[in-house]
DNA sequence: TGTTAATAAATTTTT
DNA sequence: TTTATTAACA
């Protein structure tokens, strides 16, 4: 058997002439379940045994460490050579690796600190009121929402023209406090590692000689979710080679809200004129019906560079559409479907219930608690965020960074050690006046007669503490120094005046935080710091017993994933597709590729169901059957209409005096169509779209309407 | 300083 | 309706 056999021999013509293409740009289109990943891993396989590229001289980029690990340990599992020198990971991960290794010439110091979100809101929060803002008028969540925005595009504040309003000139104020406070600090958000290693590159030619001249192969995993910078990035990466090898599907972009640019990958055979461009439209995972209903739905997009999935293991099953009473219903439909379906053989971890927001999982929860059916919820808290766990990794981060002021104002005065409000906003207000960080005035001020003398004896305790455990964190090997953190910080003694059984988990956890701390590699450098890294980059996932549960997530979450069996849940008009999404054609289209997204996780049995009523935000709610459903034809649908007795609607159950799509007659808006129905109480309103005048909500207790024909 | 009452907000979240 | 955040209070 010739060597690229074993290679070779597993892929379809497609995807051999994927892994096989030639050095220059390829841009692989690859369907949801053709097999991506595999070409990717293959592709590296190929280039290594075939082609003699040296591990070293490949980067391979995904979004998340899942990714990236999985990629890995395939590529590892497929060849026998030792990949050492290869990159792979996560953009965020490569960009961190870059500027540890080259801080000094990007500007930072050598224990930078990284900032996750709530870190950043924060600061934020602080900042808006130093600036003498008030955070009431002038949301910091916006400010964070601006920057981040701004940060994705590569803007610096010197690039944000503040004349264009007054929110904008506010913003350019609270983006250069943020960016002084930040570098003073040592503090370095999820944004900024993208864009300080893009400037890394681009302000040091001779660095960038270097890497332009290692990297010759550049793979990258999800094309479609790239930002500005990160693609950006890539480019500047691939100048030289332009071995870049980018695998994605314009179809399941449903990160634009993000900063993610669709563009990147529409416009990729324009940038790249030389670009080979190849096809995977082989379905693996789903039935011939589900993947005509998938098909069919995303051909109502306009803006796509189009593309047909198809299978060879015929047509399976139709899909089910059940039209519930309102979302109790749906919920109890759901339950008594999965109930089915496991009594005929399919595990629960083989189900999962998918839905456009959050919110929606309650009542499935509620369901499945009540049936004693396990269940897990995706899209929680991660474990490093965990107020416990962020407490002890915040006082880890000052012993390698005492100006981290994200790491000193969380834990300060945590457990409570006489700390207060007023001793804190002087540090906070001399911080400011001196542009020094906190830790740098509260050691100013231990030192003079500003605060009261119980006040400076506290703060000044503190920071002995920080810098003993300093000293002595130093000579123990890292887990033991975590442990030693926890301990002396007393932490403990805030969380044993909460319920015992909370006290008990965070107890759990932190123990847990040492475990953590001892798989870290010490050997690539300062075991903290890399550790620390760790904690901000890895969700630091709870593989926790996985018993046979039943699983519930966003539809977002579900991007990547497969099931026999899907419920798509809250197919409504307003919900999904999401009412922000109404008058943008392009949110519009984002929703729709969502659903799409959500249909190609199917593999055998797909559910879609929605609700007639739908108690949102405490109100009921009458929703239209979502566009989408009208947009699947026919053929691959079946509809499912229960006779049996069904539980009432709502206590104050309300009849509704006309049908959906009612044509009525009004004395002053003449003919029009009903459309909806909203209930306040007892009032009961309906949307109507007149001829004359247009849309209008009217109450039915006042407009006399009358049915016509 | 910790508890309570009022008030506002409520898509989606790979890092 | 639920949830989180903030202001007022004992």
């Amino acid at each position: 058997m010739a060597p690229d056999a074993s290679i070779l021999s597993t892929l379809n013509p497609p995807q051999i002439e994927a892994v096989t293409a030639a050095d220059g740009p390829v841009l692989i289109l690859a369907g949801a379940g053709s097999g991506k990943t595999r070409v990717l891993v293959h592709r590296i396989a190929w280039l290594i045994q075939q082609r003699q590229v040296a591990p070293h001289q490949i980067l391979a980029v995904t979004f998340t460490n899942k990714a990236a690990r999985e990629m890995k340990t395939r590529i590892e599992a497929l060849l026998p050579f030792n990949l050492q020198g290869m990159w792979v990971g996560t953009f965020h991960g490569l960009a961190n690796r870059l500027l540890r290794t080259h801080h000094q010439q990007a500007g930072l110091p050598a224990a930078f600190q990284i900032l996750d979100s709530a870190d950043q809101l924060q600061l934020l929060k602080r900042l808006v009121v130093d600036l003498g803002l008030d955070p009431k008028e002038w949301a910091p969540k916006q400010f964070q929402w601006m920057l981040n925005e701004a940060k994705e595009q590569g803007h610096r504040a010197r690039h944000v023209d503040p004349e264009v309003d007054y929110l904008q000139r506010q913003f350019v104020r609270v983006y250069v406090a943020y960016e002084a406070a930040c570098e003073r600090a040592g503090m370095v958000d999820f944004a900024e590692l993208l864009l300080k290693a893009h400037e890394l590159l681009l302000e040091n030619p001779e660095l960038l000689a270097h890497y332009q001249a290692r990297f010759q192969h550049i793979l990258v995993d999800e094309f479609q979710d790239t930002n500005k910078i990160q693609y950006a990035w890539l480019r500047l990466l691939a100048a030289k080679h332009q071995g870049l090898f980018a695998v994605g599907d314009d179809d399941q972009s449903i990160y634009g809200w993000r900063g993610a640019e669709v563009e990147n990958i529409r416009s990729f055979d324009r940038t790249y004129t030389e670009a080979m461009v190849v096809r995977l439209e082989q379905n693996y995972r789903s039935s011939g019906h589900i993947l005509g209903l998938a098909n069919h739905l995303i051909e109502h997009n306009q803006d796509r560079l189009g593309k047909a999935l198809w299978t060879d293991t015929g047509d399976g099953e139709l899909v089910t559409l059940y039209a519930a009473y309102n979302e109790v219903d749906e919920a109890r439909y759901v339950l008594e479907q999965i109930q089915l379906h496991y009594a005929r053989g399919v595990c629960y971890q083989d189900m999962a219930i998918l839905y456009r927001s959050n919110a929606q999982s309650r009542l499935f929860e509620e369901q499945l608690l009540q049936a004693n059916i396990h269940y897990r919820v995706y899209g929680g808290l991660r474990f490093f965020d965990r107020k416990e766990v962020k407490d002890a990794l915040a006082y880890l981060r000052l012993l390698s960074n005492p100006n981290d002021d994200a790491a000193f104002e969380r834990v300060v005065n945590r457990p409570t050690r006489g700390i207060g409000a007023k001793c804190l906003n002087a540090v906070k207000s001399l911080a400011n006046e001196t542009q020094k960080t906190l830790w740098a005035a509260a050691k100013v001020l231990i030192g003079g007669t500003v605060l009261a003398a119980r006040s400076r004896q506290a703060l000044s305790k503190f920071l002995h503490l920080i810098e003993t455990l300093q000293q002595e964190g130093q000579a123990l090997p890292l887990p033991a120094c975590v442990e030693y953190v926890i301990t002396q910080s007393e932490l403990q003694r805030a969380y044993d005046k909460e319920p015992p059984d909370t006290a008990a988990s965070r107890r759990e956890n932190l123990a847990e935080l040492v475990n953590a701390a001892a798989q870290v590699d010490a050997d690539e450098g300062d075991a903290m710091n890399v550790f620390l890294s760790f904690t901000a980059l890895e969700a630091g996932d709870e593989d926790d017993a996985p018993k046979d549960s039943v699983q519930l997530m966003s539809l977002h979450s579900a991007k990547g994933l497969e099931f026999p069996l899907v419920f798509i849940t809250g197919m409504e008009e307003g919900l999904f597709p999401n009412n922000r999404a109404f008058d943008d054609l392009a949110k519009l289209e984002e929703e729709r590729r969502l659903c799409y997204v959500g249909v190609t996780r199917a593999m055998a049995t797909l559910y879609l169901t929605y609700a007639h009523a739908r108690r949102l935000y405490g109100e009921v709610k009458y929703p239209q059957p979502s566009r989408f459903i009208e947009e699947m034809p026919s053929q691959h649908l079946q509809q499912m209409t229960d006779e049996q007795i069904r539980p009432a609607v709502y206590e104050d159950d309300i009849m509704l005096p006309f049908e959906l799509g009612q044509r009525v007659a009004h004395a002053t808006f003449g003919e029009g169509v009903v459309l909806a129905f909203d209930a306040h109480g007892q009032q009961m309103k309906a949307h109507i779209n007149f001829s004359s005048v247009g849309l209008k909500w009217l109450n039915l207790e006042y407009a006399k309407l009358v049915a016509l024909s």
